[in-house]
RNA sequence: GGUGCGGUAGUUCAGCUGGUUAGAAUGCCGGCCUGUCACGCCGGAGGUCGAGGGUUCGAGUCCCUUCCGCACCGCCA
């Protein structure tokens, strides 16, 4: 028996036993005539001591026997700190090379040289309580999915490549030369067709490939809680998953979610928070001015589609300096916004903005209250393009929150996204794209416009889709699926995707449609930015043992990489690469 | 594809308008130390300043090219 005991479990209860422990040296302290170690593994530390010196280096691996004794000085700050082990025989099962960062709970090593010693990185005690959290987080979705009386279910990863949306990644067929498989952008089409197969539940936790850049809060290859159900409507899944949330929170963290999850029709999330993702956990809602302030002789208002306005609460201290340091943050091109108008609301009830010369005190002041200021607060305007501004205005509502710190990673505000268009027209190349996927249905009492050529008509056709956000992170969303193939061809005519395009690339699913499909909808978690959230970070990283970097690289692996001229032509592939 | 920031000791960083032998902290090695837990004290080793080219009497510092990392925009139905 390699031990009898984890690091992480001794007490002073414990004092007196004989234990046996092994794991990995994080330290040794040596005071002449004694030597304290800290012993740890992924349970804990725990403190030994020997008056002879055992030459052990940091992160050894070492098994030790001895005796558990009450600590003369006691370390409060740990949960083993009471006692400690009188150290009677050690045992080198390895040497170790000193690590070239430091394994603490705040490493001293930078990002690049971390990702590539990740096996060292993840023996660091946050990326332990990170992966811990995702396995508790799956655990509570199987438990849960599993007593609502759905079946996990695993689909194909060599698939077929569907070019509308993300990039694929595609994999050779050695057997059919010139073919390639794609790796799915998630199982969506084999979810709907286990619906016609009659797995009127079923869920899959599954990993799923964009070839697309990557982002803190995005890699190539990444998890998602899939689900879909078969007579259904949207009712049913928001319910059932509303569910598994509260669930997640309750015992993954012990927090209490708003009950019911409040929801939110997309064009209010647009018109109020300039964003399809809102973070709810604070108000400073977008407020529309334009009718305040247009045809008062300002050109930049008067020729602008829509002047929109947030109060900063309590930033009518902002010096000069700070305003124009704002202003030139919502003009960088990352915002794009041309610039920005401040009214200050003083405490003592008066005004100050920069475009005071146009317009009245009165006016003004109706302005600040218009984008609901109170006395100290900061208004900050800005104009053009309805929807193009609200975002603008979004963007900088969350910097303030930010700023502000209104953000609190410990606060989750969940919210449902309702009432999504259907359809989003495409200025560039004159057609309609589907704003979820061609296999979202409208809403049924939408139905007669689905079916008309105006386009304001299709404009105005509502999804039968629903998004799930927190803390303004969209975490997942689905949707009620098209059943029909007599609706399913509709769509594809109105996206422009000819009949031999549509039977090329989703013959399939239009053919299983024809054999009995149940009416169904689902939708889908991004489980990694669960998981990040629920940890209170942005970073999915450090909720994947083996993430990539920015460049979609495994530094520590070095993948991607060369194949060898054989396996190139076994694949009948040939490099343009030069060289 | 684009924007910004960064690359100097094992590691994290400082290094000014170009000017002696490129520094600090930490880690590492050695010595002292019996209650440490960020132990303390003394000493030591440790550098292709990402790479290549250029300007200059002289480049870590300025210019060009290039590679790498991070964040963001585009992209991600």
């Amino acid at each position: 028996m390699y031990r009898t005991n984890t690091c992480g479990e001794l007490r002073l209860a414990d004092a007196g036993k004989k234990v046996t422990l092994a794991g990995w040296v994080q330290k040794a302290r040596k005071l002449g005539g004694m030597t304290f170690i800290d012993l740890r593994d992924r349970y804990g530390i725990t403190q030994l001591v020997t008056e002879d010196d055992p030459g052990v280096g940091r992160e050894w691996v070492i098994q030790i026997t001895g005796e558990v004794v009450e600590r003369q000085s006691k370390n409060p700050k740990m949960p083993t700190g009471d006692i400690e082990v009188k150290i009677e025989k050690v045992n080198v099962l390895n040497k170790a090379q000193t690590p070239p960062f430091t394994i603490e709970e705040n490493s001293d090593g930078g990002e690049d040289l971390r990702a590539k010693y990740r096996y060292l990185d993840l023996r660091r005690a946050p990326l332990q309580r990170a992966l811990a959290l995702r396995h508790r987080l799956a655990q509570e979705i199987r438990t849960y999915l599993d007593q609502q009386g759905f079946m996990e279910i695993e689909t194909p990863y060599l698939i077929k490549s569907t070019p509308e949306g993300a990039r694929d990644f595609v994999v050779p067929s050695r057997m059919n030369p010139g073919t390639f498989y794609a790796l799915p952008q998630s199982p969506q089409t084999f979810k709907q067709l286990l619906m016609v197969a009659g797995y009127d539940r079923y869920f899959q936790i599954v990993r799923c490939f964009r070839d697309e850049d990557l982002r803190a809060d995005r890699q190539p290859e990444f998890t998602q809680i899939d689900c879909e159900m078969s007579f259904v409507e949207q009712e049913d899944v928001l319910n059932t998953f509303e569910g598994m949330m509260r669930q997640m929170f309750k015992n993954a963290l012990g927090v209490e979610i708003a009950n019911p999850i409040p929801r939110m029709s997309w064009y209010d999330a647009m018109d109020k928070y300039g964003s399809d993702k809102p973070d709810i956990r604070f108000g400073m809602e977008i407020h529309e001015v334009s009718e305040l302030v247009k045809g008062c002789g300002f050109s930049v208002f008067d020729g602008s589609e829509y002047i929109g306005a947030i109060a900063a609460t309590g930033c009518a201290e902002y010096t000069r300096k700070q305003i124009d340091e704002l202003t030139e943050w919502v003009k960088r091109p990352q915002v794009g916004a041309k610039g920005l108008v401040y009214i200050k609301y003083n405490s003592d009830g008066s005004v100050k903005s920069s475009v005071d010369k146009f317009y009245t005190p009165e006016q003004v002041k109706a302005v600040a209250e218009a984008a609901g200021a109170k006395e100290g607060d900061l208004v900050l305007i800005m104009c053009g393009p309805k929807r193009k501004t609200q975002t603008q205005l979004g963007v900088l509502r969350i910097e303030m929150g930010n700023r502000l710190g209104y953000r609190d990673p410990s606060v989750f505000a969940p919210l449902w996204i309702v009432d999504f268009p259907l359809l989003e027209w495409s200025e560039e190349d004159q057609r309609f794209y589907a704003m979820h996927h061609p296999f979202t249905a409208p809403k049924p009492e939408h139905e007669q416009w689905f079916y008309s050529d105006r386009k304001e008509d299709l404009e105005r056709v509502c999804a039968n889709a629903y998004d799930f956000v927190l803390n303004g992170t969209e975490l997942g969303g689905g949707s009620i699926r098209i059943h029909e193939a007599q609706m399913q061809s509709r769509m594809f005519d109105v996206l422009g995707i000819s009949k031999e395009d549509a039977e090329y690339k989703f013959g399939f699913i239009i053919n299983a449609f024809k054999f009995g499909a149940p009416p169904h909808g689902g939708l889908a978690f991004g489980f990694d930015r669960v998981c990040a959230l629920f940890g209170g970070q942005e970073t999915i990283r450090d909720y994947i043992a083996f993430p990539k970097n920015n460049q979609g690289r495994d530094v520590m692996i070095d993948s991607p990489s060369k194949i060898d001229q054989v396996q190139m032509d076994e694949l009948f592939l040939a490099s343009t690469v030069k060289e």
